[in-house]
DNA sequence: CCTATTTCCGAAAACGTTTTCGATAGATTC
DNA sequence: GAATCTATCGAAAACGTTTTCGGAAATAGG
């Protein structure tokens, strides 16, 4: 059906050889050959296949993306979205295509990372949602196929990660509730298997015994990025601190959850409880009051793992920690405290 | 690196077409043999190279996803999102592998879609957030490779489309404010090129002549999907209507565009005005007040599709098109007319 | 025991490329 | 004019599978 290259040897004259050459820019190649041969291919509208280029050159020009839970987290599509469109964008942009998997920890536990690498025939793969205890994490840096995490600090030879700098936008959200004169301030964090976590905790507490403030555990609560728990760990925490004046979130989801529950409370927001929001995902400028967040760059992350990957895979760069910075915007769920 | 099939061959005595034959479920092995290689290949840690595969059996089995300016429109992912992950998931089950491409109406005027498709060996293809008057389009149903398109109602032999049913969609928002006593009822549509937008338009015209009120087109305001769109619309549609009682939008973003725009007047929704969104993105119910909003089932739109698209090219079925009901879903934005 | 039928298995071609190695012819050098 | 070099090209192997075709061994039938 298609042409082939040897069609096209034929209809020029030449060895399928010198049709490779041509199309893969040899240089010694007749000037006039090379014409022919070009007229021809034109001519009959060949295209290489690529599989099997891919079979002799051993490499796919693929790149996998591999997705925990793509569908389950219905918090999923405010991070990863941008996230995807980043890696996609840049994928193309450098020639390669994306494969889209998703998988899941039980998933995992089924199939060993490298059996679904080596079947799938990816040159790289980029990694999102996963967790710290997922069986993958490890195997991945342990692999030798190239790969870049997003939000698991891990690195090898061939493997990066990137990530925001979760430690410096803890402090920035910190330090404005500091400033504005709050010193009893909560924290809803994440579920501690994700290493943002860890980091947004740190960054909590630096920023407090920077502004000499005891770090006390109770005033943290534990959550899961999702609406919910932001409701539930503020109701928590203001039941252990009835001077509570301020509360940081995870997730600008967990913020926004929180909001909506003190204001159903009949609390007005920022006047009684100041928050801050991480991520600054759409829906935080859309809420009444408009939430205070620190952004993420979510599109240039994404774009940032495409890269690195791509030039570890092309030999350019070994495995590196990429660390964005977060941004603090201040809108109107802050204030000063009374 | 990696054992072939040649390795498992050598290691368990036998030929390479036996190999073949007991991991291709052929029954005409012995029993002993057949245990035989499955041992060695569980040794081993064999994986068939799955390029060399469809190099020989010419199909890739990968199904393309190709969605117009991915991350060129903002609101894309209230949609896109979860209609990707019914895709994703669906594919997987099935046994397919999904690779993503983002195209954009320039992209398309270079590269002619059968170009595209056979350069990449994908088996099928499903479309996105394309336009009628995208070149893809038409050559997509015009081409032999499997394809099904998602919002624009056309088929061939071997081209399906899901969509909702959008007039029936539109007709359920406007009985809804007949019921609640509305005449005066603006229409905020998506701009003419997306086929979605022709049905809802007939939906809310037959439901208003079928109560009894002419058809105006000067009602009707052709935005673009946007947040902004449903302030602009609104503001058009109440300067040339001092009676305007309801406005129906072709999407939730349009909506909640519109919402802001009018409490920003000091009007009060839905006292003053009442408002009919359409998609109910997660967003619409967390507005306040709640969107009232006529459902699309995204997810199960990307599972349909997904399954079409691999029935098609198994040869289980021919193209067809599948319209999904949608729901309407009263929440806080409309009310009776005073 | 001889033939006919099954059952089981292997040799080899094919898929469409890239790449190695060498061949040829003309140009250059001395 | 022989030797060397350069520019240009082709034959063939290789990548790892699937599949066709046929052959040998085992079984069945008479």
């Amino acid at each position: 059906m298609n042409p082939t290259i040897k069609d096209v040897a034929k209809a020029a004259g030449v060895s399928i050889t010198t049709v490779s050459r041509v199309l893969n820019q040899y240089s010694d190649v007749n000037p006039k050959t090379r014409a022919k041969v070009l007229k021809v291919v034109e001519q009959l509208g060949y295209k290489p296949n690529s599989v099997a280029r891919s079979l002799v050159m051993n490499r796919t020009n693929t790149v996998g993306l591999v997705v925990s839970d793509l569908s389950r987290s219905r918090n999923g599509h405010h991070f990863m979205f941008e996230v995807l469109c980043g890696i996609n964008d840049r994928v193309q942009e450098l020639g390669y295509d994306l494969v889209l998997f998703s998988t899941s920890t039980t998933a995992q536990k089924k199939t060993p990372y490298m059996d679904f690498v080596r079947q799938r025939r990816v040159d790289g793969v980029l990694m999102m949602g996963i967790r710290l205890d997922d069986p993958y994490t490890h195997e991945v840096v342990a692999a030798s196929v190239p790969s870049v995490l997003i939000d698991v600090p891990l690195t090898s030879q061939t493997c990066s990660y990137v990530s925001t700098d979760n430690i410096a936008g803890a402090r920035m959200a910190i330090e404005h509730l500091l400033e504005l004169g709050h010193s009893r301030i909560g924290f809803v964090n994440g579920h501690a298997q994700a290493a943002v976590s860890q980091e947004r905790l740190q960054g909590y507490r630096m920023a407090l015994e920077a502004g000499g403030i005891a770090y006390d555990p109770q005033l943290v609560y534990y959550g899961n990025f999702e609406q919910e728990d932001g409701a539930i760990g503020t109701a928590e925490l203001r039941s252990r601190f009835d001077d509570l004046t301020a509360v940081f979130f995870a997730s600008d989801l967990m913020a926004l959850g929180a909001l909506k529950y003190v204001q159903n409370l009949g609390l007005r927001v920022p006047e009684n409880l100041s928050i801050v929001g991480f991520d600054d995902i759409e829906l935080a400028a859309l809420m009444q009051p408009m939430i205070t967040t620190v952004r993420q760059k979510r599109y240039e992350m994404g774009r940032s793992a495409a890269e690195s990957l791509i030039r570890i895979l092309e030999q350019q760069e070994q495995g590196r920690g990429i660390i964005l910075p977060p941004e603090l915007v201040v809108r109107e769920t802050t204030a000063p405290h009374s």
